[in-house]
RNA sequence: CGCGGGGUGGAGCAGCUGGCAGCUCGUCGGGCUCAUAACCCGAAGGUCGCAGGUUCAAAUCCUGCCCCCGCAACCA
């Protein structure tokens, strides 16, 4: 076998939920990039997978009633799903809880161990035990835990160290002699700044949990999920177990990963494998984050965008072919339902859809739908040949760069100059004459064999779309590998000859009347606009479920009273803080609060609030707050409300 | 001075190493009729966030400032 090989990856994606348009984004690219490469005749090996250890799986699995690997493997179940609704072409999913995964990482560790770059130290922090958290000193909240502010206690445990700071001199230097290692440059600046402030050597171990792979000399120690996480790009290429393989795949050309994981693999995983003295991977691609109408998308805001429900309604590749030309791989992207089907409209059912659609029906026709015998190209034919015949270089060079938009945007250009040829050719006028017979029948020669080539080209965006198109055309279904190396030559090397049959014409993207969607869009104002899986987007999410019941005692034990505000102020250098000076009836509190976003100073002073009076007081940002005011708001607090009793004096009981 | 991203015609974006400001959509006018109310041609529309500076020349480089968006911190 003498393909040239090519390794690409996501990253593995971690299943305590389910995946969103995001995750689908980043696996697209990788689909896309690895379609090209094997049309490109390369042997390409595509990896994604699952990654399944940690604490957090093993509570919510736990929280479910299930077993930690009950739990994943549910959830993996519906990624594999998505991936294959979306046409993923991956060659292996390798999931962390696999054994071949498991021998592998703890093979390593023991390596890296055994030549001391893995040590045991005692590590000393502080432990919150309700969060099962460590902390720094510098992470606490006026010595209490930053989550949940409850006191920490002073713990000392035996913990394994990775000796990053040894090879921290290599990797600048690999990264200086590398431009290409990390992309887009932005994020290697970043990159290598953070390098450059020192790199702490880095705790691979855990003794809090137990669902993870052991540390193999040392049972009580669970391996950092990172460390087993990023292990395994070389397992699936065959580390330790398949020798021909490995060499054959390693180091990967692309682990293509979000921005907000760079580091990760971009610092902890060249570092490892420095270690294992195996070779880094040739490229780490970080590319931006989708964001919906502005606004990063999150579980609490409820506008995760749900890729299962827009492949049922739009279709993998519309979906695909949004994602891949309408963003621009390193930086953010919008995401909007609007722009979807604006993409969808014009690129697809105008442009591409209708471009096959009227010449085949032209086909059909003038001709029954078998082309005659065409004559010489007329000059008039000669700017669509052209730059039928210069595509494939561009779009080449395009994708070698990663510019996959730009790729997708010389294909339409070809499209559109296609579109134009017609109108320049007029072929309706020449059907009229049968003297010109061979001239019409070189028109469409001419347009079917561009429609050809697109089809070719357009295979690693929209797979489907490429084999519908080519049925319709009347050429065999799969594009093959290789595919690409003979494009735009127009004679009998081409895919069309002489006395060809064509297919029916059927749209194959019929467009998307969204009329109705614009104007109740305009009736609600400035929502709307999203509107993706609207049962996910209620006006306003409440604080979900109700906690658990009490006892009328339970509720005595709440001291709550009215308080007449009677001083407010900002607190200085925070968002959401207000420092209140409150009067009981009996005494004057400090209360600090977080709802400057809603209240300012002066509406506050001179309110009846309700006030947990004998909650045990805490420093917030410095200031002792002894209280708190009862305010109600949803979950994400968009919107937030005092709870309030005007007419009342201070002091009253509540209850 | 916490970290990072960004401010370019109505909308969404390109503009890397400085050299007459581009693309897509939308709007307006025209053409065509093979086609999915599609396609083709043309036009209008921009002090390139603000203020300085470097330069023969700056959206592009430098300095300061303003604004937006993520992350981090603070929501007793």
């Amino acid at each position: 076998m003498n393909k040239q090989p090519f390794f690409i990856s996501t990253p593995i994606y971690y299943p305590s939920d389910r995946l969103h348009i995001g995750h689908a984004y980043c696996t697209t690219i990788a689909d896309a990039v690895a379609r090209f490469q094997r049309l490109a005749g390369r042997d390409v090996f595509f990896l994604t997978g699952s990654d399944e250890h940690g604490q957090k799986i093993q509570r919510k699995a736990a929280e479910n009633g299930l077993s930690p690997i009950q739990y994943v493997d549910k959830i993996v179940a519906s990624f594999q799903m998505l991936w294959e609704k979306l046409g993923i072409s991956n060659d292996d999913f390798i999931r962390t809880t696999e054994a071949r995964h498991h021998e592998v990482v703890q093979a390593i560790f023991q390596k890296i161990f055994d030549q001391g770059d893995i040590y045991k130290a005692a590590y000393e922090g502080w432990y919150c035990t309700p969060c099962e958290t460590f902390w720094l000193e510098r992470q606490l909240t006026d010595g209490n835990c930053p989550d949940c502010g409850r006191p920490v206690e002073r713990v000392q445990e035996e913990s394994y160290f990775f000796r990053m700071s040894k090879y921290q001199d290599r990797l600048l230097k690999h990264i200086e002699d590398h431009p290409e290692f990390i992309q887009p440059v932005s994020r290697r600046n970043e990159m290598v700044n953070f390098i450059k402030q020192g790199l702490e050597d880095l705790c691979v171990s855990r003794t809090t949990f137990d669902w993870g792979i052991p540390v193999p000399f040392d049972r009580k120690h669970v391996v950092y999920v990172w460390f087993d996480a990023l292990t395994n790009y070389i397992t699936a290429a065959g580390y330790g177990h398949d020798p021909a393989k490995f060499a054959r795949y390693w180091p990967a050309d692309i682990h293509l990963v979000g921005k907000e994981i760079v580091r990760f693999h971009s610092i902890i995983w060249p570092i490892i494998l420095m270690a294992l003295g195996v070779a880094l991977p040739k490229q780490v691609y970080g590319h931006g984050w989708l964001v919906v109408e502005g606004d990063k998308m999150s579980k609490s805001k409820g506008n995760v965008v749900d890729p299962v429900l827009l492949i049922e309604e739009f279709g993998a590749d519309a979906i695909r072919y949004f994602l891949l030309r309408e963003i621009n791989l390193g930086q953010d992207g919008n995401f909007s339902r609007e722009a979807l089907i604006k993409r969808i409209n014009s690129d697809l059912a105008n442009d591409l859809g209708n471009l096959l659609h009227r010449t085949l029906n032209m086909m059909q026709r003038y001709n029954g739908g078998v082309l005659g015998a065409t004559e010489a190209p007329a000059a008039i034919d000669a700017g669509l040949l052209e730059m039928a015949r210069n595509i494939t270089p561009r779009y080449r060079e395009m994708m070698g760069k990663m510019e996959i938009n730009g790729a997708i945007k010389e294909i339409w250009q070809l499209i559109g100059r296609a579109n134009k040829y017609i109108d320049e050719t007029e072929p309706w006028i020449l059907a009229k004459d049968q003297a010109k017979a061979a001239r019409l029948n070189t028109v469409l020669y001419n347009l079917l064999e561009v429609l050809a080539i697109v089809s070719v080209l357009v295979e690693p965006f929209m797979p489907t779309t490429a084999g519908r198109i080519r049925a319709q055309l009347g050429l065999t279904g799969v594009v093959a590998p290789g595919a690409m190396d003979n494009l735009g030559c127009f004679d009998a090397k081409g895919q069309i000859q002489a006395g060809h049959r064509t297919g029916k014409p059927e749209p194959i993207f019929p467009r998307i009347e969204e009329k109705a969607e614009a104007e109740a869009m305009s009736e609600t104002q400035n929502t709307g606009k999203v509107a993706v899986a609207q049962e996910e987007k209620p006006a306003v999410k409440p604080e979900s479920q109700t906690v658990g019941e009490i006892t009328i005692d339970d509720f005595a034990k709440l001291d709550l009273r009215t308080a007449i505000v009677t001083a407010a102020e900002k607190v200085e250098k925070t968002d959401k803080l207000l420092k209140l000076s409150v009067d009981l009836g009996s005494e004057q509190r400090t209360i600090v609060s977080g709802i400057s976003q809603y209240y300012s100073p002066e509406d506050m002073v001179g309110r009846t609030v309700i006030v947990i009076a004998n909650l045990k007081p805490a420093k917030i940002r410095g200031i002792e707050s002894h209280g708190m005011l009862l305010a109600a708001s949803d979950a994400e607090r968009t919107m937030l409300s005092l709870v309030t009793a005007p007419s009342l004096p201070a002091g009253c009981k509540v209850k």
